[in-house]
DNA sequence: CAGTGAGCGAGCTTCCGCTTGACTT
């Protein structure tokens, strides 16, 4: 039996932290929090404020063994993160375990290194009950926001829907987001590029100091330039450096896997814990950039071996994000010597994502020298500016090519890759090739995508490493929010080129504003966040978590007892869920009278159902019965119209009776559809449901039960479960449930593709294979 | 990427923040 039992909050860290100690000690883990607020009921007093602790049953058997081990022990030690949350796990295990004050010590350390690790037991400390009380007040908030506000929405807009402190706020950028770029007002002006030759007869490249309003000043402009001479009138030559990105954590870290690898956010987390279980990075659930003197020391070594002292910079970065607390280091590899590991592609990919960060953080600045020229036109005010840059020394971009990690959002794409410039003299005179004025657009606000939107909540200081991933689920599973895309528009452009005299005019079209993969809030996330902002302003305000954080810091401080921060909170917020209930309207939340129909005179509503957004004909005051229809995908409760409305109750329609069953033509989420007999098949776009006939039906289920038919292209004996089928996008290999991309060549002769040959590309493939998505649940009716 | 599809008067839903295993629909 051991007489020491040390507790830390992962399996991962207890096994590391075992083989520093050496036979005396036992080391453990909680598994993260053991105890927290019953589960189903509100468990938090009203008056008091008082909370209802239990062990979850999931942590019964955990709590269980480590009881066994702290009874037998002579000294135990806690060992928890050195944050709020770590110490409230501390202190519920001191109070489960049923710990005495004079065989418990709470200890804390920054890296896992034996030296810190035994100068950690060499100075423990109390349990910091000022911290706990903190993390009771945080905890409690949570709960009386959450229990208190989903409620209303059940009975104001639909069951199951939620609310609270971190995923409302999270659902407003989104939707406000959307309402920015559907009020954008579009500005236009023209740029103007010239093309010039020098002495050597090098091109180039320069901009014209302004922009011009209009295309008749763009115009007058080019033509008073016909006869000018352009002239070098300066050179600047400065030098400009380049800093390397901290290294990363949780927050960039799901940033830039989306960026450079297309992870998402949950993604990045699942492959990030893989790396750490096989201990090759430090833990990812950090809003450190923190690195530990070791980590210093080994990047170094790594550098001036593998490039050279003059790459070397040794440096300590500092957090300045709202609200960390620090408790771990930044996200880095165990060690730095490693520069690849095994391990499937995700893994090894987004291990050199880290890898490479963390050593470029280590790195030289970029020392670059960058020219402006400048350009005069005969004895005219505005001058034409040509810039070039070139990398005199590269540093850290070496190896990471990336310098913030970020895409700049502001710019328009006229300012990237500046090349080097041909040699100029200061007084030479360069001859004009061409001058081009170029319509340009001022571009909308762009959607947050799930790496954006936690950017911006770390930026406001809401949530926390370990709930990002979850909270970008959660808003996605309420349906306020869904992942989609937004096809482009196209728009015309118009340039003015002038050439010799020549002045011509040419328009052009481009394809403006695409996006891919980015949240849009739907009616339901709308109406819930309209509701809310307007009844609840204070939970909704981007500040309130910044704000109460800071009292959170006074309890902590002990200047504030707990309870009276969450008294006060809950004095002003109870008020307003009561109103909100008592509050009763005619109409439900965010309904909309669109007009009646002109045959009944019945009124149309739009609003939510308890299966989304509806349309509702009539209601029960006359004592009929009234009618529903789902929008179609695309229609908004904001913009439809009655018509469009009215429309919708078109559908379905009998055609009539084909081989003893009804053919009939429904709309559904994907629009409209022919169905017979349980199968269904689309309506192409072009046709309109209203137009098509008995006759046309009958063809299209034909064609689909061909198309049906024909799927199945080759089947395998070695394999019942290993097919090759054609789908929509050609032919594809579909094995135990997952599908594999058939290369271009072997469309061709599909039909005699061996065995051997499909396994070996679902071996190639299997790495890419992102797993199923877990399937929905549906509640038992 | 690889194919979908109703229903709108019956009983439960929900928060945030720590952490990973456990399974059969």
């Amino acid at each position: 039996m051991k007489d020491n039992l040390v507790i830390v909050e992962s399996p991962a860290k207890a096994k590391t932290i075992e083989k520093f100690l050496g036979d005396k000690y036992k080391v453990m883990s909680s598994y993260g929090h053991i105890r927290d607020l019953k589960k189903r009921s509100f468990s938090v007093d009203e008056k008091t404020f008082a909370p209802q602790y239990e062990v979850p049953s999931d942590k019964a058997k955990v709590v269980a063994q480590l009881k066994l081990q702290a009874e037998q022990a002579k000294m135990v030690w806690l060992a928890s993160d050195e944050d709020r949350e770590g110490e409230a796990i501390s202190w519920h295990l001191y109070e489960v375990l049923g710990l005495k004050p004079e065989t418990t010590r709470r200890i804390v350390f920054h890296e896992i290194t034996k030296p810190a690790i035994l100068d950690a037991i060499e100075h423990p400390r109390q349990i910091d009950l000022n911290l706990v009380n903190a993390q009771q007040a945080r905890r409690v908030l949570d709960r009386i926001v959450g229990f208190k506000l989903s409620p209303v929405l059940w009975r104001k807009v639909k069951p199951s829907l939620s609310a609270g402190r971190v995923q409302s706020v999270a659902v407003r950028l989104i939707v406000e987001r959307e309402r920015e770029i559907e009020n954008f007002k579009c500005e236009e002006n023209y740029r103007v590029t010239a093309l010039f030759k020098n002495a050597d007869g090098s091109d180039v490249k320069a901009v014209l100091s302004r922009r011009f309003a209009t295309e008749d000043e763009a115009k007058a402009f080019l033509e008073s330039v016909k006869d000018c001479t352009f002239t070098v009138e300066d050179i600047q030559t400065k030098p400009v450096k380049r800093t390397p990105a901290p290294p990363f954590t949780t927050s960039t870290l799901q940033q830039e896997a989306a960026h450079k690898l297309g992870f998402t956010v949950a993604q990045t987390m699942m492959v990030a814990q893989h790396l750490y279980e096989s201990g090759r990075i430090t833990y990812m659930r950090t809003d450190s950039v923190n690195l530990s003197k070791l980590c210093l020391g080994a990047s170094k070594k790594v550098i001036a071996e593998q490039m050279g002292e003059q790459y070397v910079k040794t440096r300590q970065y500092h957090t300045s994000s709202k609200g960390a607390q620090e408790a771990h280091e930044a996200i880095r590899p165990t060690y730095m010597d490693q520069q690849q590991i095994e391990g499937n592609q995700q893994e090894r990919r987004l291990y050199d994502l880290i890898w490479k960060r963390t050593i470029a953080s280590q790195m030289a600045d970029a020392e670059l020298e960058h020219t402006q020229v400048t350009i005069s036109i005969g004895g005219k005010e505005e001058t034409f500016v040509a810039e070039g840059e070139v990398v005199k020394f590269d540093g850290f971009l070496r190896i990471y090519s990336d310098a913030n990690g970020e895409i700049n959002l502001e710019s328009d794409g006229d300012n990237d890759n500046l090349s080097t410039l041909p040699v100029m003299k200061k007084g030479e005179t360069l001859s004009r090739e061409q001058i081009v004025a170029t319509q340009r657009f001022s571009q909308r606000p762009v959607r947050y995508n799930e790496a954006s939107l936690v950017r911006k909540l770390e930026e406001l200081g809401i949530g926390r490493p370990s709930t990002y991933a979850t909270t970008i689920t959660t808003i996605q599973q309420r349906e306020y929010v869904e992942k989609g895309d937004k096809p482009g528009e196209e728009r015309e452009y118009q340039t003015l080129t002038l050439k010799g005299d020549k002045l011509t005019q040419a328009s052009h079209t481009t394809i403006v504003g695409q996006e891919r993969g980015k949240l849009l809030p739907t009616d339901t996330g709308i109406v819930v966040n309209d509701y809310l902002i307007e009844n609840f302003p204070e939970i909704m305000d981007y500040n309130f978590t910044a704000d109460i954080e800071k009292e959170f810091d006074e309890i902590a401080e002990g200047k504030m007892a707990w309870e009276g921060v969450v008294k006060n909170f809950y004095q002003g917020f109870e008020p307003l869920v009561e109103k909100s209930v008592n509050t009763h309207t005619e109409h439900k939340v965010g309904e909309r009278l669109l007009g009646n129909d002109p045959k009944t005179g019945a009124p149309v509503t739009v609003k939510i159902g308890r299966f989304g957004p509806v349309v509702q004909m009539g209601n029960n005051e006359d004592g009929q019965k009234p009618r529903f229809a789902q929008l179609n995908a695309g229609q908004k409760l904001e913009t439809i119209t009655l018509e469009e409305a009215l429309e919708l109750f078109q559908l379905p329609r009998k055609l009539g009776t084909y081989e003893g069953e009804p053919i009939t033509i429904g709309a559904g989420k994907f629009g409209p559809y022919v169905a017979h007999k349980g199968s269904y098949v689309s309506i192409p776009k072009g046709t309109d449901p209203m137009e098509v006939t008995f006759e046309q039906a009958v063809i299209m289920m034909h064609r689909k039960h061909q198309e049906e038919a024909e799927r199945h292209l080759k089947t395998f004996e070695e394999d019942a479960e290993l097919e090759v089928l054609n789908g929509r996008y050609g032919p594809y290999i579909s094995y135990k449930g997952n599908n594999y991309r058939l290369p271009k060549n072997m469309h061709e002769r599909t039909k005699n593709l061996t065995y051997e040959e499909c396994m070996q590309i679902i071996e190639e493939q299997s790495d890419r294979v992102a797993s199923k998505p877990a399937r929905r649940r549906f509640t038992r009716k």
